[in-house]
DNA sequence: GGACTTTATGTTAAAATTTATCATGGAACG
DNA sequence: CGTTCCATGATAAATTTTAACATAAAGTCC
């Protein structure tokens, strides 16, 4: 039907990048180019594709092409975090409050989540961005200084936001890791975060893909025992899960 | 030159994000729009824009956070805004502490600001992702619930952050303005921040484009008598700005 | 099941935009 | 000076997109 159809077509330009019409002609040879052009036009209107002059191209192909210290980011082991967001998507039941970081597993974790009845506290300007996409989930938003490299925010104001609120998980990621320095990312006043939501919460999940392992920043923020599930990718070194699991901690 | 023109193109695009050919005619007056499709298709090999059907558009505003809500209502009654938003940029001072509210206006005044020395309070999510591109302005988010309209936040506990922090000027947007019920927004939790900013702020400044004019909203946050400074359009209607002036309000 | 409405699709003509081509003027250069 | 090169402008031709209407298919409601 149509909607197989446009979907088909989203998923050939984001392989391909750029089409034409006359190969969307090709592709799909049992509708008339006008009827593309009006799936174009509304995929275009989801904002997932951009119509040029002849056809159109994918949003994620450009996006490649960028120059932005944030989306930079975004780009490296992508794969990896989609894959680790996917798996901790899964962990959140319908109704659920929750408090999520505003690094780029958290934004990849936000598109994964389904658009349940659920209530999330963030600190990252892109995630809360994406999650007020969803019309079931409740947003709140963290205030504070933002930080510009991963816009995201801090203040030490925040426990006084803490103090009013409760939510039963935190589902955070690190900068780095090493079994002797625990999880720590780069400001004092992030680790203060991210401490004080670790505490506040009565779990916490920790997504890591492997790219962070060895690695050392200067703030450490948890220590393996004050997690109760490390969320990671294939490429996690067995001797290290070994750790984790003689502390009773789910790795996945 | 040439050269000097279609650097002026590209940036006037990364600010606006897209621009039609008129428009770009409208900027240059004195080349063809044969010269200007010449500047975007060389702009377009050098990957910094693509053109599509009628003009083209930034690279960086594809490689935004797909699909936002709010794209919708940035395209209704945009040159007026844009317009209003130079003014309110030229006011603004270096050094300056300012705040700003979430609306697409103060969206667009984020794009004109000049990147000075500034440190910039906001309650709108877009708005403070896009200040954070600037090296030179210092932003602080407010935290509290999204509202999924418009992509800010409000919440009871602004007042804590305000006591702490000073800001010279509040410059605000309202949806809805008449004589009598003076300047209006839909959200109650809304206008106790606009109002709480109003009365932090040494002065207030009040961007209003005229299609808001004889529009009533729920919540009042403001009267004629409490702002110092109206920025709006051309077709402000002359009878409305008598009763601005005879209070020593400037209108602009 | 039949009459109705809605939705998806195709066809064609009209409108708009883009490309191609050639002509002009001025700057650069010997 | 004369020549060459480049940027620009104007126009016509080609292409693409939009709009409008017609038709077929799929639901929907008694």
């Amino acid at each position: 039907m149509k909607r197989d159809r446009i979907e088909e077509i989203a998923e050939l330009l984001d392989k391909r990048g750029k089409l034409t019409l006359e190969q969307l002609d090709e592709q799909f040879p049992n509708v008339s180019q006008m009827t593309l052009r009006r799936d174009l036009f509304q995929l275009e209107q989801e904002g997932r594709i951009i119509r040029v002059r002849g056809g159109a191209m994918s949003v994620k192909e450009v996006q490649k092409v960028s120059g932005e210290p944030y989306t930079k980011k975004t780009t490296i082991h992508t794969d990896e975090k989609i894959k680790i967001a996917q798996k901790a998507a899964s962990l959140i039941d319908e109704n659920c409050s929750l408090f999520m970081d505003g690094g780029t597993t958290a934004m990849y974790l936000a598109k994964e989540l389904p658009d349940k009845n659920l209530h999330i506290f963030t600190n990252g300007l892109a995630v809360a961005i994406e999650l007020a996409q969803k019309k079931n989930v409740n947003v709140t938003m963290l205030g504070g200084q933002v930080m510009k490299d991963n816009l995201s925010t801090a203040s030490p104001v925040a426990k006084a936001y803490f103090d009013n609120t409760n939510f039963e998980l935190a589902i955070i990621s690190a900068s780095a890791f090493t079994p002797g320095n625990g999880f720590s990312c780069g400001a004092q006043i992030e680790a203060d975060l991210l401490k004080l939501a670790r505490a506040k919460a009565k779990a916490t999940y920790m997504m890591l893909d492997s790219s962070k392992i060895g690695k050392i920043m200067p703030y450490t923020f948890a220590h393996i025992e004050d997690i109760d599930v490390l969320i990671t990718d294939d490429n996690f070194p067995a001797n290290l899960k070994a750790l984790f699991t003689e502390k009773n901690i789910v790795v996945m």
